[in-house]
DNA sequence: CATGAATGAGGATTCATTCAT
DNA sequence: AATGAATGAATCCTCATTCAT
């Protein structure tokens, strides 16, 4: 009776283990493709160079995932979820409409200097071309959405305190802040990614607030 | 002798023909290109697609082009070379910087409505990827650079005549207007390239220069 | 009535100068493809090349021939009927049947001086390869074979004169010395067939009747 | 700690049988490829007639090798590595240079009958073909040139030895005698191939030495 | 389950041939 | 009949995926 309850819970170790390992793995396969897709782009990354990267055989993928679409679409749905959280972290600790909004942009380029390009190609791959589109899956753009709608709510908030200008709606005044927000990342992307990102935060941040007009 | 005369002119005439007709293939690939990279993005864009869009055999785009890398750098190149040739007209005509900088953002609106998602390749394509920047040639980044330069010899004017604040330097001026600028061009992209973009180079302009503040 | 003789006389001399055209430009096709293909092969002289080595436009070769096997075809024929007539007219003017090897050999080295590098093209292409023989007519071997006929013969007679070995088959010697002849030209080809291969005539026809020992 | 000692020698083996299979498989392609090569030339066998012969598919070529070329090179530098090492042996074993010779002759044959039609390979495409040449890798003709150095070697020792004829230079004599040799092979590679190479080795052999001449 | 080689569908490119002018 | 561009079948090669070990 003791033997079986000892074999049941040696099993039950030997299971978690195991799932430990299979989640280590899948992670580590995860990290590699946003290392490998950042620096290569979709196609130009090959499942070779994702395992190599990973330090696995190219076989092993397969064990963690069904397809290359698949690897890259659990990759970029991670990395929203995780950005996703930080957002939302923010968006409930900061009561000030107009703070809340620089809390965003800091928390966006500190994701960014710490994930590294990975925003950035979720910029290029999944912001226009169709074929990434009928790729993706629904949920990854429904997570990008509900940042949007935070920030879209956010600037209602402020407009309704009358924060902000009421000639301009606040999708309109999401995008308009995203813009601003991509040319930064666009730019730093370019530079390599350098070590200077939250700190322009508050300049984005001045500049959608004040304009370029001198007072 | 007047057989003679007649046959070279007829010659003449008969190249004549086949010249314009080989530049008229030629400018339905580029078009056909455009239209292909647009949608699908360069590795999804088969010859076989770029040749069925163009009405011509997939060999044909060999006649006129030596592989699908320079096809993809040809029509960048020609988009930029009408882009800056529009914008160097607009920059000598507008004496007043501030006016100048609206014109910049209707022209280019302009551009893109005519030219369709062209220049939404260039930011994916052109802006991040290194396999790109390698293939392209240096001559297409020269021709962009010049179109920044304008921008910023632009806003450096207008920073001395006391019209835009002194605190933000003209290159970082200019990568935030383009920000703007993008935002709306991306946006507009995605709901498909509507007969909407030139009106609001207005607002783009508005927010640039007096912000999201409420007055 | 006067008239229609005439014009009779008219439409046949435009017809026998069309008749010398066509053959001049066919002819010019034949020198083109020796050219070409002595140089590059059969499979790396393109239809391009020869129709360019012509001075006619690609398609004017359709004109004349078929395909480009039957130029290639064409071409190797012409070049063994003209050879197996200088050989025929040697095999008639020496009675001496040694006398007439050599002239043999004096009269292939002075073809092959003449034409180029046609023969070799015939021993590297026409020699062995499977495909070669499915596309050659049989008269083309049917040619090869009137000569090594003549040869052979040409060996009996000796033989029977008791001038060479006769525990040697007059096949055999035959391949003998066509093995000691295509070594010259073979080396002859290799150093850019210079002027001089006539000359060696007369040592390969001494190596074959006397052999290499030292008397 | 056994475990572990276990582990490693268990992947020591599976690596060296993975190494004896890789090597059976490159050695089948290369059969294959002198098969298919010999057969119907460099541009006519096609990559997957290759594959077919090897009984693989056509990708797997390209784990062994990368490209057509490449293939091509390896089967002519393998082949002639072999034929080096055993030339080299005779070489070294036997003293007297005219036996040397016979020896040779001999070992050439074997080599072929053996081999099949791959020298024959080398006299057409190595031989001649001026796209073959920018092919192949310079060390493949070292190995030739290597072969040749002892033949003419083996020559100027028997000249000296008053053995052989002195008006003719030791390399004239060693294309003679490659020109007879050459003449056999060519004559039976067109007979298919059939076991009765070697015994001729010794009438080429007295022809060489002795001419035809009856005495 | 890891491995890494085999697979073969797919794609860029070539070029003999056709055809409208 | 000459022209030269259009054609598309054919070919080499790539690489995501499968599978035997």
């Amino acid at each position: 009776m003791a033997d079986t309850v000892k074999k049941k819970r040696t099993r039950r170790i030997r299971e978690t283990v195991r799932e430990e390992t299979r989640a280590a793995y899948r992670q580590a396969i995860l990290d590699a493709a946003a290392k490998t897709f950042g620096r290569l782009g979709f196609h130009e990354a090959k499942m070779a160079d994702i395992a190599a990267e990973a330090g696995v055989a190219a076989g092993t993928l397969y064990n963690y995932f069904d397809s290359k679409d698949e690897i890259f679409a659990s990759m970029l749905q991670q990395a929203q979820e995780r950005f996703i959280e930080m957002i939302q972290a923010v968006s409930e600790d900061e009561p000030d409409p107009l703070q809340r909004v620089l809390a965003f942009l800091q928390t966006s380029y500190a994701f960014l200097e710490e994930g590294g390009p990975l925003f950035a190609i979720y910029l290029r791959q999944g912001g226009l071309a169709e074929w990434s589109r009928q790729r993706l899956q629904e949920s990854d753009d429904r997570l990008f959405k509900h940042y949007t709608a935070l920030l879209e709510e956010t600037f209602a908030e402020a407009i309704d305190a009358g924060l902000l200008r009421e000639d301009v709606s606040p999708p309109d005044l999401a995008a308009m802040l995203a813009g601003l927000s991509d040319a930064q990342v666009f730019s730093w992307v370019r530079r390599g990614c350098p070590a200077d990102l939250i700190a322009r935060a508050s300049l984005v941040f001045d500049i959608f607030l004040n304009g370029a007009t001198k007072r």
